[in-house]
Order: C-alpha cells, then sequence, then structure tokens
DNA sequence: CAGATTTGACCAGA
DNA sequence: TCTGGTCAAATCTG
C-alpha cells in the first residue's frame, strides 16, 4: 500500500507542477504530455487501490488532505504539495463539480488527478469517477431530446425557450435520502417556476430559473425530472446561459461555490490565475455539511428551499434543508461522467469560456 | 414583509 | 385537441 501512495503522492506533485505552470504554458505541447502522465500514474494508482479494496475497507484517502500535519508525519509529504492538497486540488473538484452539472455534454479528457476520498472520489484519466457505494453517474445526454416547447403570447408577453437555445441534459444522481426531488446543485440560484405532469412519464418534471432573472435579466433555466427508469437518478435540462453574474452589481459574483470555480476555471484555459482556492477539507465541508447537509447558503439549486419556504404540503413534497446530494453520490455523478472524451479544457469549462468569449450576452427572453 | 413554492390556468405549437 | 412551458394568485416560512 506504501507504494500506491507514493504513486498517488507523485501523481499529486505531477498536478501541481502542471497547475503551477499552467498559466504560462496552457498551450505548450509538453502540457498534454504531463496530463497523460499524471493520467498514467493515476490509473496505475486506481488500479493498486481497487485491489486493495476487495481485501480491506477503502483507504483513508481523506487524511490525506483532512490531516495533512498527520499525513506528513508519516508519510513525509512536500510541505508545498501537501498545501497544494488542501487548496487547487480541491479547487479543482469543485470546479468540476459544478461544471459538470451542466456541461457534460463532453467528456472530461483532463485526468488531472485521481484520487479517493472517503466514499471513494476517483478522478481517472479521461475523466472523472467516483466511488461510492451505489453507483450513479452523471451522463452526458444528446440535446436534442425532450419536449418541445411553445410559443410565445399574446396578452402577457409569455417568454418561450426557443429550441434554438443552447441545451444541456445532463442526469445526475437524485438524493436518496431526505428529499429525493431535490435536484442537483450546481452552484446556481434557482427558482422553481412550475411544475408539470409530462405525459408518458411517472414522474412530474419541475421548472426552474435563476433567481436573478428579474433582477439581471438572465435567461437562464433548468427543468428537472426524476427518470422513468431509474428513479435514483434525475435528467437535468440545463437552457440559456447564466449572465447574471457576469453584472458587476451582481450579488453572486460567478458561480457562488466558495469564489474558487470560475478562478480556477480561468487557470485551466490559461487566463490570469487567481489567488483563492478552497480546501478540500472545506469542499467535504460544504458538500456535507457539519452535520452533513446543507450546501452553499447563497447558492444551489435549493437556495428557495432553505431560504423560502414553500406552500403548505405539496403533491411533489417541498424540498428540504437537507438539501444535498451525498458526497459520494455527487461525486460519483461528478467522475463517471459517461460523456465522451475531448481535448480541450474549453470543453470541461464551456459555459465559462464562452462567458469569457461574448460577455454580456443576454435578453433571450 | 420578502421571497420562495404550489398549482391551476393560460398560451401556443404540433 | 393535445401537450409542454409559463404565469400568477395563494400560501407558507424565516
Amino acid at each position: 500500500m506504501d507504494d500506491t501512495i507514493s504513486l498517488i503522492l507523485h501523481g499529486c506533485k505531477l498536478a501541481k507542477d502542471l497547475e503551477l505552470n499552467l498559466a504560462n504554458s496552457a498551450s505548450q505541447p509538453e502540457t498534454l504530455s504531463k496530463c497523460e502522465e499524471i493520467i498514467r500514474v493515476f490509473a496505475n494508482a486506481r488500479e493498486r487501490l481497487h485491489v486493495h479494496q476487495l481485501g480491506t475497507t477503502l483507504y483513508p484517502l481523506p487524511m490525506l488532505f483532512r490531516e495533512p500535519q498527520d499525513l506528513q508525519q508519516q508519510q513525509n509529504i512536500d510541505p508545498i504539495l501537501q498545501e497544494w492538497l488542501g487548496t487547487s486540488c480541491t479547487s479543482a473538484m469543485e470546479t468540476l463539480f459544478h461544471q459538470t452539472q451542466g456541461v457534460m455534454a463532453e467528456r472530461s479528457a483532463l485526468g488531472l488527478i485521481e484520487s479517493k476520498i472517503g466514499g471513494g472520489i476517483q478522478m481517472g484519466s479521461g475523466g472523472l469517477a467516483i466511488e461510492s457505494g451505489s453507483r450513479s453517474d452523471v451522463q452526458a445526454v444528446d440535446a436534442s431530446d425532450s419536449g418541445r416547447g411553445s410559443s410565445s403570447s399574446s396578452k402577457r408577453p409569455r417568454t418561450r425557450i426557443n429550441d434554438d437555445a443552447e441545451k444541456r441534459t445532463v442526469r445526475v444522481p437524485a438524493q436518496q435520502f431526505g428529499n429525493t426531488e431535490i435536484p442537483p446543485e450546481d452552484g446556481f440560484s434557482w427558482r422553481k417556476y412550475g411544475q408539470k405532469e409530462i405525459l408518458g412519464s411517472r414522474f412530474p418534471r419541475a421548472y426552474y430559473r435563476c433567481t436573478n432573472q428579474n433582477l439581471y435579466n438572465c435567461p437562464a433555466k433548468k427543468q428537472v425530472q426524476r427518470l422513468d427508469d431509474d428513479p435514483c437518478r434525475l435528467e437535468v435540462v440545463y437552457r440559456g446561459e447564466h449572465t447574471c453574474h457576469m453584472s458587476a452589481t451582481a450579488p453572486s459574483a460567478p458561480p457562488p461555490a466558495p469564489g474558487i470555480t470560475q478562478e480556477m476555471a480561468q487557470t485551466m484555459i490559461g487566463q490570469p490565475q487567481p489567488s483563492a482556492a478552497t480546501s478540500l477539507g472545506r469542499w467535504v465541508e460544504f458538500r456535507l455539511g457539519p452535520g452533513g447537509g446543507a450546501g452553499s447558503s447563497s447558492s444551489s439549486s435549493m437556495a428557495a428551499g432553505s431560504s423560502g419556504g414553500a406552500a403548505g404540503p405539496s403533491t411533489a413534497g417541498r424540498f428540504g434543508k437537507e438539501a444535498d446530494y451525498p458526497i459520494s453520490d455527487m461525486a460519483d455523478a461528478m467522475f463517471n461522467s459517461g460523456s465522451s472524451s475531448t481535448n480541450s479544457m474549453e470543453l470541461i469549462f464551456p459555459s465559462i469560456s464562452e462567458e469569457k468569449r461574448d460577455q454580456p450576452s443576454d435578453k433571450n427572453n
């Protein structure tokens, strides 16, 4: 097992080096080879861990992140690497989590890191994978399905989604405890504006729009529906890009998730590198919450449920405060994206890339 | 009181 | 006419 740990640490070091130099060498050819090397290292470690897992409990890698001091004593981890493990790595996961929610159309070719965390988070080659008791994943789904919309209006101008608008469909694991109707956390704040029984579907479809729609004319919307054939998962259809966080006066700058996501994304696509980073410990805490619940207060699809409260008991139930996914599921969803491989960082963070390219381009509605 | 969800009604495309 | 997407009044919570 020691050699496996060494392998992982080696991979982390490579990833760290890559990250540190990414701003300067993102477009360099050697960057790709470095990525591939990291992929190999972690893939190797993954195999070993897998073998280990068969006979023992999951190796407590979380210690790597949560208690680096202790681990350092045991493993003599490079202090710099240790610090990085508590920051950048987490950032990447944070970013990837949020982005994968809506951007699973392509599979990440970025195999930055492979590691395991508690429930078992793995970042594997060509993508990210998380192991957990129950397998569930975020899958990219052809964006050309789902119902067709209607149109605009007469009396009151009804803004309908036009079919030309970008549409991304992802499948995410439904929460297994508490209210399973809770849509996935994706870093944005959503407000539910409708729910409808869909013909041929056992479960109703919920309609959400960006909380900042009125304030910033943000056109982003999403639909959440439980899958008929797999009630343990939800299909989320994102439509329209968020423009709210591009406003200088926007209360919630980029995806509220601990301020790192877009920064990290910028790093990934060669933009000026930010400084802030979130530690994995915080990430885990963010996901699980002190008591295992609650996500970010200002973001997430649960913003409404957590702050407002719904009208009385409904057929669809209410969003509870345990508005978050079990980390294992989320991680699972995040890493097991079954999407196809691409080789562009921008494919991992398309929305952000787009945002950076075409600035304030809203007013779709 | 502000802001959120619920839910029936409305609207328009197929 | 059917169906999916949206509106908005009612209702609820903090």
